[in-house]
DNA sequence: AGAAATATGAAGCCGTCC
DNA sequence: GGACGGCTTCATATTTCT
């Protein structure tokens, strides 16, 4: 950790640069990978992974399965028989290295003897065959170059030659291709095409959306301005491509918006991956910001995904017309977290915390393996809440069970017992026996350092209620992991709402190192939670407290803005409680007493944009 | 007095079926 | 496409306990 960079650093950034352009690669299988922990079977994976293993036909379907996603036959054995039939995710990881090893520089060109790359190529073609028709004259083609084929297909499609061969200049061939060739295609083989495009066209290139706004919006303005390919020229919108292309068939599990806009509503993706996840292998896609949100500083909001509705259309809104992210931590942690989050970020190259932390029940909580029966299918926690099961309950449970001890328990208790466990998120600790999470477990989950809640005259109520109200730190780490390469001094911090310092932990467990962080809590118990877990981590920088977001006027943000010289980031989540489906009471939306608290996040970051602007 | 325990549904999404 | 049922949800109000 060095302190020495000065800051003018954070003044270095381009917000002009649309870095977000940049066709980006999968994460890297390494960071993919599921950890397992020490002393565990290795074999455990999530039961939807593991779902198919077991029938007859099991190997045929998995060699199946791969190949369909494109990659060679005998690789695919290979991976199967290095790591058996049971663990399709190692095998996927095996397959992946295979083809970043193949990506080294002296087997960049196709024709090379490696024989598995040849059947790599194969598989290739074939897709393309079966998805794009070449016509009559596909034989005649064949010999030609690809960027001359592209031109081609280009101009079946009714782009003309010269449209064609300008966005091929500018965008870079093998986009275009993975345009060309179809959408179905894409989601297929999304994973192939990037390492195979970028093998074989290592030039710099652009997203597929760029290629697609370069050409849809030449071809929209072509009348009204015949110089529009000038250098000069506004860069074309995402929504122009939206509007055409996404009308498309909606592929589950590959469509990539971000929310799905029914007239003014905003809808939930499914699944809830926004920009993409660490443990599923989906490119980065393309965003573009409006101009009004770009930074500095950068932002990010957080709060829950299910509001009611309408709440996340006035968000929107309110926060420059930034779509949100939504994310559940299912896909980072072993309990779901369904939260949107809005952002200025860049999206690309992204990283996880490591290590990994546990994914399933199993895996986060071993001891209560022994005791779990098969009929609780359960590999996932739901949303860790404010509050947790009474004993009361775990002990009508323990009687309803008790009265069928011969075997498994009919379906009628069975259900019951389910519903229960779900509503409260129990698990097993003994036969018959289920307890809700203890504070550390909860603590665990959601990425916290063990005790990082307790002591200090903290009632168990409170830790409860605390960690309720936190962020996933793993979940939130991804999407702050971008500002280490863009701070690497450290960041300044304007953290609203701060709780538990779910932001301020995710950053320094990246190794951002914080120069300076304003902390607005309402809660005296958070205060000193944070105040602790800052002194316990020998932060060298500095931590200011607020109590309450009402002190942050204009005057009082000038002054800490020309003392502190700026804030990098303002990080916060709104209180949720009038939005949150729990809430039986006053679930009043945005408006709602405390929720409405919402709109201070957005005065106190317009009134820094505006003050750090004039400076 | 503070902490802990307990009881208290509805909104809204999603998949399925017809 | 609409009816229907299954499922999930950063909680609050009140009572009881220490």
């Amino acid at each position: 950790m060095n302190g020495n960079a000065s800051g003018e650093e954070s003044c270095n950034i381009d917000w002009d640069t649309e870095d977000e352009l940049e066709i980006q690669s999968i994460p890297l299988p390494s960071s993919c990978s599921r950890s397992t922990n020490p002393g565990e079977q290795a074999t455990v994976g999530d039961g939807e992974a593991n779902s198919n293993t077991g029938s007859g036909t099991s190997q045929s379907k998995l060699i199946r399965h791969f190949v369909g996603m494109g990659f060679p036959e005998k690789l695919v054995a290979q991976a199967i028989e290095e790591n058996g039939e049971g663990n399709s995710e190692s095998i996927l990881e095996t397959l992946l290295t295979y083809s970043v090893l193949e990506n080294s520089p002296q087997q960049q060109k196709p024709s090379d003897s490696d024989h598995s790359s040849s059947d790599y190529y194969e598989n290739f073609d074939d897709d393309l065959s079966d998805s794009y028709s070449w016509s009559e004259d596909e034989e005649s083609t064949d010999s030609l170059p690809i960027k001359d084929k592209t031109v081609l297909a280009l101009a079946k499609m009714g782009y003309t030659t010269d449209e064609a061969s300008i966005a091929m200049e500018r965008c870079g061939v093998y986009l275009i291709l993975y345009f060309s060739f179809g959408y179905w295609f894409i989601l297929k083989t999304i994973i192939v095409m990037v390492i195979f495009a970028t093998r074989i066209f290592p030039c710099p290139g652009s997203s597929i959306a760029e290629l697609t706004d370069f050409i849809c919006a030449a071809q929209l303005a072509k009348a009204a301005d015949p110089f529009l390919l000038d250098e000069e020229k506004p860069k074309p919108k995402r929504k122009f491509f939206e509007n055409e292309l996404w009308k498309r068939k909606r592929h589950r599990g590959c469509d990539r918006r971000m929310t799905f806009e029914d007239g003014e509503t905003i809808r939930l993706p499914n699944p809830m991956i926004g920009y993409g996840v660490p443990t599923e292998l989906c490119p980065t896609p393309y965003r573009s910001l409006p101009e009004a949100a770009m930074g500095p500083p950068y932002f990010y909001y957080e709060n829950v995904a299910l509001a009611p509705k309408g709440v996340w259309d006035t968000i929107k809104r309110f926060l420059y017309d930034v779509e949100p992210e939504f994310v559940d931590s299912k896909y980072f942690c072993a309990a779901a977290r369904k939260r949107g989050y809005v952002h200025n970020l860049p999206i690309n190259n992204r990283f996880p915390l490591l290590p990994l932390p546990p994914r399933t029940i199993h895996e986060a909580l071993p001891l209560s393996r022994r005791w779990w029966p098969s009929w609780d299918t359960r590999t996932k926690l739901n949303c860790l809440q404010t509050c947790i099961g009474s004993a009361k309950l775990t002990e009508r449970i323990r009687k309803a069970l008790e009265d069928h001890q011969e075997g498994e328990p009919p379906l009628h208790v069975q259900k019951y017992v389910l519903d229960e466990c779900r509503k409260w998120n129990l698990v097993w600790v003994g036969r018959n026996k289920l307890a809700p999470l203890e504070c550390d477990e909860v603590e665990m989950l959601l990425g916290f350092p063990k005790n990082h809640t307790r002591g200090g005259g903290i009632s168990r109520t409170d830790r409860y209620k605390s960690l309720g109200n936190s962020f996933q730190v793993d979940t939130v780490a991804y999407h702050l992991s971008v500002l280490r390469d863009l701070f690497p001094g450290g960041v300044k911090l304007l953290s609203l709402f701060s709780g538990i310092g779910g932001a301020e932990v995710a950053l320094h467990r990246l190794g951002i190192p914080l120069k300076t962080v304003v902390s607005v809590e309402k809660s005296e118990v958070n205060r000193n939670i944070v105040r602790s877990w800052w002194e316990q981590t020998n932060q060298k920088g500095n931590l200011i407290d607020f109590n309450d977001v009402q002190e942050l006027d204009g005057d009082r943000l000038e002054q800490l803005i020309h003392s502190v010289g700026g804030f990098d980031i303002v990080i916060g989540g709104s209180p949720c409680n009038n939005l949150a489906g729990s809430n039986r009471h006053h679930r009043d939306g945005l408006e709602g007493k405390e929720s409405s608290l919402f709109y201070d996040y957005f005065r106190i970051l317009d009134l820094v944009k505006c003050i750090m602007a004039k400076r």
